[in-house]
DNA sequence: TGTACATCAGTGAACGCGCGTTCACTGATGTAC
DNA sequence: TGTACATCAGTGAACGCGCGTTCACTGATGTAC
């Protein structure tokens, strides 16, 4: 369809573009530029411009599939994360994707890029949307009789912001990511010393 | 003592290096260069390397600076934090602090550095430290009769993370981040929704 | 107090680098007749 | 089916940039006598 390999012109530069960037982001784990990008693809400098209008545009799309990718892995994780121990499967999947795509991950969260693009705003939703859900199957109870300062959203909020948190603590060396069951224990730990004893308390009540 | 100033010897370059590079991060929010520190400094691109072997040594000595205000911010938030209330005080102070000078805090975690560095190595071990004795006090039960996964040092990994994540994602604009009060308001609920539940169905019990 | 000299902090030219982006171009593709 | 032509994806030279780092140097400082 859209490829036509063997031939002058590229077939799918594009999908090669996307594909060289995250080569790139595995191997070096640097900043990516478009001039490494064209090289991986074999192709001139300039070529990426029929495709990018600039280096930020080719950012946000790698960062864009690095969203879905994550989504998927976290989905892998766990189908239909239902309790408390559920959801420290899926935040150990979160820090240990973040570990495998040290770079990629970067580049999703930390690349200074525009807020205006549509695509990772969408991306970012989803994510704030997804673990609202996990976290409103995970403490059905909070829907209920939410406490103040207790509700889902600041809930989901606090979730997603301690599994961020590892994760970027452990990626900058704060916390030792030697050793990937170690991480996992202390990303189960650190997500049952939160959210486990308030759920324990709940549920024995 | 070590200033000299007016003089063809600048005198404490040393110093003047680590302001000029406090002041490009605040301004310009980009990555730090030699070059442009000297010029900030008003000497020329190669003097800095009288004091510092590379720009990493450079960068590293400015994130230890980075910790030691931050170290000061929290601790004037809270001089001994004993409730979770105080412990949010810290925990918005934090964030406080990474939105004020996102650039130096990016400098200090972010930026791929030196593992061995012995200044920063101190610097986050300190940063732990003091995180452990902040949990001590406030959950000082924990101590005692520490439940598997409830232990102190899973409680305080918990709690640097969640601080740590939320003053991430809302310098990474996943999080709105542009009016203060709803930031501050935003973290007392994550930390209450997280561990203010634990403590006070502790206490009151 | 005055002079000779070692030290060492700063200079400025130069190196080679990779970058983003522009421009006029070329050559393959695929459509209209 | 065969030819003329518009389209448009890729080329490659060139621009100006800032960077980290080296090197041989210069000129101020401060110490020994």
């Amino acid at each position: 369809m859209a490829k036509a390999s063997g031939s002058y012109h590229h077939g799918d530069l594009r999908a090669a573009c996307l594909r060289a960037a995250r080569e790139l982001l595995e191997e070096d784990g640097g900043g990516l530029s478009l001039r490494a990008v064209a090289r991986r693809a074999g192709v001139s400098a300039t070529a990426p411009y029929r495709h990018f209008p600039d280096r930020e545009a080719l950012v946000s799309a790698v960062a864009a599939q690095g969203y879905r990718e994550l989504a998927e892995r976290l989905a892998t994780a766990h189908p239909a994360p239902a309790t408390p121990e559920d959801l420290a499967d899926v935040a150990v999947a979160y820090v240990q994707f973040a570990l495998a795509h040290p770079a990629l991950f970067r580049a999703m969260f930390s690349e200074p890029c525009d807020p205006g693009d549509a695509e990772r705003a969408a991306a970012t939703a989803a994510i704030s949307a997804y673990v609202d859900g996990l976290v409103r199957r995970a403490f059905p109870e909070h829907g209920i009789e939410a406490g103040p300062g207790a509700d889902v959203e600041a809930l989901s909020t606090a979730v997603w912001a301690l599994v961020h948190g590892l994760a970027f603590l452990h990626l900058d060396g704060k916390l030792d990511a030697s050793a990937p069951e170690v991480v996992a224990d202390r990303v189960r730990a650190a997500v049952h010393a939160n959210l486990g004893v308030a759920a324990q308390r709940a549920r024995t009540e």
